[in-house]
DNA sequence: ATCCTATCGGAACACTGTTACGATTACCTT
DNA sequence: AAGGTAATCGTAACAGTGTTCCGATAGGAT
């Protein structure tokens, strides 16, 4: 429905009428319009997570992580609407919960062999909480046609950014 | 109204009745309320704008874009609701128009003057692309606290980010 | 003074989230 | 298997929303 009639077209009514049913069952089961979109955004971690997971791992870890990054925009390439009820806040009732770390899971695991090889520096943590945030940066300012105009200066934007970070990530310098 | 009122309270009704008219008016001069939110959205650039130009210039170009990254930072803090309109994307009839390149001249300023100092290297345009998408996502992962649960945890990461990040970017790359 | 245009008040339309009230169904205890 | 209890669902209604229509007004140009 999402990636169909958008964000707007996403109502109760229509959401009871495709499951052939009234909207008391939507609010029986859900409780609140809030609890049917979080439905949503849980299944779109889910369905990130199920996407990362299907990478391959090879002996390079960072040519690993790479991969995961490539595989997130691609996927909120693919899914831009649900992409931007996970990311964004379209539906302003709904206030997302506790971070959804377990789909990023498959990226902390590339940053730990990262780590363990000595390809990257510093706590598993903080690391992966920077990519994150870098790709979340990214793919929404994709999304909204904000980081380039071309199609090349886009790759060009979003392979600078990963590759600077993880230059910078390469030497451990907490504290300073 | 969005700082008291908070998005969902933001309604055409409720604009006419502050100011003291009706809501025909409202829709006379805005046309849609994707208008008007547009110039809600337009204001909160020139307000960050406004807020980064008051910041100061010193002889270390490299610490003034710093203090533009902790300015923009606690725009956003300060500002949540407003920030939301402005990356997010509160309101789903509203689609953002081109990049507010200009509310980020003073970040590129600063760039320009570390790429002459030596501090940075590659393009300029690039690299305010890329430091503006992380700002973005480090900003939006704090609102919604997924950058961390407390407060030193959560400096501890944007300090790691920025600091990577120009860390990557004082060598050109470009094409490797 | 007159006319034209922009602006505005009031009321209405379609649609939304949400809930109240029965009716129905499913399950589970005996 | 029977009956009762709880969950589920259809229908209709409520308040509130974006939006538009129709007049009325006001202010400036001629």
């Amino acid at each position: 429905m999402l990636a169909e009639d958008g964000i707007t077209g996403f109502t109760t009514r229509k959401v009871a009428q495709r499951a052939q049913t009234s909207t008391a069952a939507v609010y029986e089961l859900f409780g609140d319009k809030g609890g049917l979109v979080r439905e949503v955004f849980l299944e779109g971690f889910r369905l990130l997570r199920r996407n990362l997971d299907q990478l391959e791992s090879s002996d390079d870890p960072l040519a690993d992580l790479v991969r995961v990054v490539a595989a997130f925009r691609l996927f909120v390439r693919d899914n831009p609407v649900l992409a931007e009820v996970m990311f964004s806040r379209p539906f302003s009732d709904f206030a997302p919960g506790p971070p959804q770390v377990a789909a990023f899971a498959p990226l902390v695991e590339r940053v730990r062999r990262c780590l363990a090889a000595g390809l990257l520096a510093g706590d598993e943590a903080d690391i992966a909480h920077v990519l994150v945030a870098l790709l979340h940066g990214l793919a929404t300012q994709e999304s909204n046609g904000w980081l380039g105009t071309t199609q090349t200066s886009v790759d060009r934007r979003w392979a600078l950014a990963v590759r600077a970070t993880f230059d910078g990530l390469r030497t451990d310098r907490v504290g300073t």
